[in-house]
DNA sequence: CGAGCGATTGAAAAGACTCAACCACCGTGG
DNA sequence: CCACGGTGGTTGAGTCTTTTCAATCGCTCG
């Protein structure tokens, strides 16, 4: 089969919002951010990715343009398949259809879910949800040990608010024993109590 | 093929958040709205769904739970595939399962457009575009002359926001001549001005 | 006619945003 | 080796949008 591994930087982007796919990717090792541009010039992140997920599939599948960029928040390993092979892949192999058939339903499920947080969660319950999600993109072994190094930027355009609010909330959970920071690192010190805060149970 | 045609009144629910699904659903006529309570009792309206749509697919292809419920917001023919029917379907007829792919991946796309609206836009542009969304589940040749006549309170968790909020803004639109208001019902006069006012464009 | 539901309006309060200044760290080039 | 510029983090103050609460109105239905 053929496919190609690439190396990303931290920063560099995978693809652009707006541009036509050519592949499928799937990311090995680091971690990446979908994101959008908003009319206003803020930026949205819609979706974490890390080792093991595949992007690009959606604009693939529906031959539309890509609806977010893809950026490496790290170094990344990725792995392109090209358009024509993918599409190989999946007339010939209906488990691997099925898995991104999968895949779609739990993204949307996602997306729903984050919609309605988004909506009528306050900024602290949202951003208590973003740290758990940013969490979840760690392995098993590494999530009682781990350190959070996005930018404030980053973390704020993924709980869809300004930087200076985050850097306020976070502060806050700081004073109450729930994270630690240490420069633009952010541990998280009392994973119960963020579940808690960011009502995650409803 | 076996399928049941059942109507529902106006209020009525298909069927309930969190519980399992047990078959795919069509929409003959009617609108119907699929929403989520939120953990403080509000709802999330989290799509609207106009007659030829499915629903109901995603919980049944990934064996999940219901994540939003769906219930008719006037009177609605509804066409029920239960499961083992739907299922083989969807094992013998390739263009089915295509097409279903095809739907998840445009209700994804929505979704996560949504999401960034519901991050950054403030809600008189998100009232603009809401409008516009049901504008959409009316037919090309209603779409000219068509009364909106949702309660405020369910546009209100369309656009994710206060009941209030939708009202005053609603009336601010009404003294610039964009809508006009009939008791509840909401007469949209000028649809380009509206994509204006939501950036659409973007 | 009274109850109840939805729409509307007003006023006060709260949450978040913007703006602006300042700090801390880091790498570079003189 | 150190001053300089840049990037990202932090803090404060003022402002604005939006929410919440409360009260009122109009309509329909039993």
């Amino acid at each position: 089969m053929e496919k190609t591994c690439t190396v990303y930087k931290a920063g560099q982007v995978i693809f652009h919002e707006k541009t036509m796919p050519f592949g499928l990717f799937c990311i090995n090792t680091g971690k990446i951010k979908l994101h959008k541009m908003g009319s206003d010039g803020k930026e949205q992140i819609v979706r974490m990715v890390k080792p093991g997920d595949f992007i690009g599939y959606r604009a693939l599948m529906s031959n539309t343009p890509y609806s977010a960029s893809a950026t490496a928040l790290e170094e990344c390993t990725v792995c392109t398949i090209p358009k024509p092979a993918f599409f190989n892949l999946l007339k010939e192999n209906d488990a691997i259809s099925e898995g991104l058939m999968n895949l779609l339903c739990r993204n949307l499920e996602e997306s729903e879910k984050r919609l309605t947080s988004m909506a009528y969660k306050p900024v602290r319950e949202r951003l208590a949800e973003a740290l758990l999600m940013i969490k979840n993109t760690y392995d098993k072994d590494e999530q009682e040990h781990f350190t959070i190094s996005m930018t404030r930027d980053d973390l704020a355009s993924l709980v869809g608010t300004a930087k200076e609010t985050v850097i306020r909330l976070l502060s806050e959970m700081k004073s109450e024993g729930i994270v630690a920071t240490d420069g633009r690192k952010i541990i998280i010190m009392n994973a119960p109590e963020l579940v808690r805060i960011s009502n995650m149970y409803d």
